[in-house]
RNA sequence: GCGACUUUAGCCA
């Protein structure tokens, strides 16, 4: 699967039980995301059936795996098709699953689902965390939905939270995407009061940023600075 | 018992 030729990993697969190896839901699975890697759903979708009625159902880590190839593509209508299957065989999702299906319909413009699922976390029993957060904020963030996703950044902290670099980075690109410099540098002066250091993430947005809106002396400046950190440019 | 699975910039393939 990893140079892109599921139909041989398939044939692979098929030949285990004769090899006396274990025929598993992770073979399985790793072969199943293969084919959706190629856009080979229908195949993908048959195998997975498949190795349902065979009595083969995956973990949870395992179906995580391979939705996390489905959310990349933004297939999450996928996704939850396959998830309906395996929540009625009692496999059920754990936060990974959540921020997985986050990432997912962000990836697919649906935004407002996204924040919804944020609710489900909870209705499930769990908590979100901070990977949950970023996911989503990440989300809006490439969506041009910077100020949302900022307010997300002060609920993750009424919720117990504290913000990492993910965090900071993320929003400071999205305002410097937009051209919102003065946003970004205004959170940046926030979080560095917080606590947070600044690393290649952020001086890269922020040089790209100013470098866009035409402030080269700026961009020049910032630049020095990151090289007077130790940062190495790249 | 322990581990596996999720989130940020640009460049390149």
């Amino acid at each position: 699967c990893r140079t892109n030729r599921p139909h041989a990993a398939l044939r692979l697969l098929n030949n285990m039980p004769s090899q006396g190896c274990e025929f598993n839901a992770v073979a399985y699975c790793t072969v199943i995301s293969g084919f959706y890697e190629q856009d080979y759903r229908a195949e993908a979708y048959e195998l997975f059936v498949n190795m349902l009625s065979q009595g083969f159902c995956p973990n949870i880590t395992t179906f995580n795996k391979l939705i996390h190839t489905l959310a990349k593509k933004g297939d999450v209508r996928e996704s939850e098709k396959l998830f309906n299957k395996v929540y009625k065989r009692g496999v059920s999702p754990n936060l990974f699953t959540f921020n997985i299906f986050i990432q997912g319909l962000c990836k697919k413009g649906l935004l407002s689902e996204a924040v919804r699922l944020l609710d489900g976390v909870k209705r499930e029993g769990l908590t979100p965390d901070v990977v949950t957060y970023n996911t989503l904020i990440c989300g809006l963030c490439k969506k041009s939905e910077v100020d949302k996703a900022e307010c997300y950044l002060h609920t993750m902290v009424n919720d117990g939270l504290e913000p990492d670099g993910f965090t900071y980075n993320t929003i400071i690109d999205g305002y410097c995407k937009q051209g919102k410099i003065q946003n970004a540098d205004n959170l940046l002066k926030d979080a560095t009061y917080k606590g947070f250091v600044p690393d290649e993430f952020t001086y890269c947005s922020l040089i790209n940023g100013l470098w866009q809106e035409g402030d080269i002396d700026r961009a020049m400046d910032v630049f020095a600075e990151a090289l007077g950190k130790g940062l190495k440019p790249s």
